[in-house]
RNA sequence: CGGGGUGUGGCCCAGUUGGUCCAAGGCGUCUGGUUUGGGACCAGAAGAUCGUGAGUUCGAAUCUCACCACCCCGACCA
């Protein structure tokens, strides 16, 4: 719980975690509840999240993805099918076992995805190539019971999307999985957030997936958070779930598939990419408010001036941004200008007798934390500008920072500390990665996309000594 | 699942050699007033089965036992 009574955040040097902590109650973007794991998630909070989802919704049916839905439950056989897919879910599922008064005969789990729900329905769908493509997706709550949760990063219960598709070929499929990595990659831009995407070791990977794509996040604690996910199936569920198709050539054929997804996660990397020690620093394109207004005033007479002209420009703002105005009476500026830092809020203006006088705005930027006055006239312009600014100003911060943390090593003996990130030549030997993980607590991220193709820079592997194959990033992850 | 910690008004918590506790303080809330350019102040008010159950005792927030819940670290984690 964070404590109020400090009325300041934990520094992020401190104790990261504990900052994130503080942040995402202090600055009421959840709430601890009653059940074990489980978050609310308040208005603000939810906010950002409907914003990242508006559009991310609108990339997918630019694409032409149609939205779905299909039950919360899954009948617990049909998520054993699939033995890869069950050993992966098995030990995070949350059964229903009663219903109705009754024990079930046939038990029911809380989808944790819904590979398992939807596929047997896709059969029934798909029955010759002319049905082919299929390409769905669904806004859904998901349920994972995971031993450790974390705020936003790893709830019980979380919202999401979930794409959902099958292909005649192998080539099709494959280019989907790549495209949706694509729209994810653009996604995290319009957080302002530059993601590392590529492909997930074997070890790593979705259980029930042929190949993994993804895009990882680097948080300012220097772990990696997993961005979102495109899967390329293969065929592994339809043939579990017998999705065939008739063929033009009169031959009946397994469906290449794919699933996608990306979850509120987001709002959590949001936090620990752009926060800083005053809270939270939104990028204008997911701030619930991103112009706030602070009237300041002395007497009657001069509150009903800078009233007047702060709800007209306010009125004039609100055609293009998200405006709040604070007119608390009780409260004073200097809290109101903390409070509205601490939830990242982009823009703030100040109008008070001097900028009313002098026909002027004062402007506050979150990104940088400065002010500057403006001219009433050349507002519209200024902020028009200055959005843009603090959008490549966050993600040009959080790139650099990024950058600044990975270090390019040929052995592992040279990882010395577990707060960055490491560029190195891997044989791609599993059994490396788990020596890699008890020895330092660090995995394999992901192999960036530049990499696929291209052979190791060193010969050796640098946990092994053994031939090199390609360059992957490692570090510690949420 | 292993290790650690915590449970006391809405929130943060003090109080644990048993009695002076029908529980202190701060935040918040409410009322009134003064304030308002970087986290305002004064006065007053409301608000508590001290996680649950049993036990010890003349007497339990405090001691004993059992249970429950949550948090943190780790293992697990599409």
């Amino acid at each position: 719980m964070p404590n109020l009574e400090k009325k300041t955040l934990t520094k992020q040097s401190e104790d990261f975690a504990q900052w994130y902590q503080d942040l995402v109650y202090e600055a009421e973007l959840a709430e601890v509840s009653e059940v074990r794991g489980c978050g609310i998630v308040r208005p603000y909070g939810l906010k950002i999240w409907e914003l990242i989802k508006a559009e991310l919704s609108r990339r997918l049916e630019d694409d032409g993805v149609e939205n779905v839905y299909f039950p919360i439950f899954v009948p617990l056989e049909n998520l054993e099918a699939e033995k890869d897919h069950v050993k992966g879910f098995a030990p995070e599922l949350a059964i229903v076992t009663h219903a109705g008064g009754e024990e079930l005969t046939n038990k029911l789990a809380v989808r944790p995805t819904s590979e398992a729900a939807m596929y047997k329905t896709y059969a029934k769908w798909i029955q010759s190539y002319k049905y082919l493509p299929l390409r769905l997706n669904q806004w859904a709550n998901v349920v994972r019971w995971e031993k450790r949760p974390r705020a936003f990063l790893r709830w019980s219960e979380f919202l999401w999307q979930e794409g959902h598709t099958a292909f005649a070929t192998e080539t099709e499929a494959r280019a989907e999985s790549r495209k949706m990595l694509d729209i994810y990659t653009d996604i995290y831009k319009f957080m302002a957030i530059p993601g590392f995407s590529g492909q997930k070791s074997e070890s790593e990977k979705f259980a029930g997936a042929v190949d993994t794509l993804t895009i990882e996040v680097m948080a300012k604690d220097g772990k990696a958070i997993q961005g979102a996910t495109s899967h390329y199936l293969g065929t592994n569920f339809a043939e579990v779930f017998k999705v065939n198709y008739l063929g033009s050539d009169g031959n009946s054929h397994l469906v290449q598939q794919n699933s996608w997804g990306l979850s509120w996660r987001a709002v959590g990397a949001v936090v620990m990419v752009h926060g800083d020690d005053n809270g939270l620093r939104l990028p204008p394109n997911i701030a619930p408010i991103q112009v706030v207004i602070i009237p300041i005033y002395k007497d009657e007479l001069s509150q009903k001036k800078v009233l007047e002209n702060s709800n007209k420009i306010s009125a004039d703002l609100k055609k293009k941004y998200r405006v709040k105005r604070d007119e608390r009476d009780n409260e004073s500026p200097g809290f109101k200008y903390n409070y509205w830092e601490l939830r990242g809020v982009p823009v703030r203006l100040e109008i008070g007798g001097r900028e009313v006088e002098e026909n002027k705005v004062t402007v506050f930027r979150r990104d940088l934390n400065t002010k500057e006055t403006v001219v009433l006239g050349e507002l519209a312009v200024y902020l028009k500008k200055l959005m843009k600014d603090i959008h490549k100003n966050l993600y040009q911060q959080a790139l650099d920072f990024s950058g600044s943390h990975i270090k390019k090593i040929k052995s592992w003996e040279e990882i010395k500390a577990t707060n960055i990130w490491y560029e190195a030549s891997w044989s791609e030997d599993p059994a490396t990665e788990k020596e890699l993980k008890e020895k330092f607590g660090i995995v394999s991220r992901v192999l960036p996309l530049k990499n696929v193709s291209k052979p190791a820079k060193n010969k050796k592997c640098f946990i092994s000594g053994q031939a090199a194959k390609r360059d992957w990033l490692f570090a510690k992850c949420y």
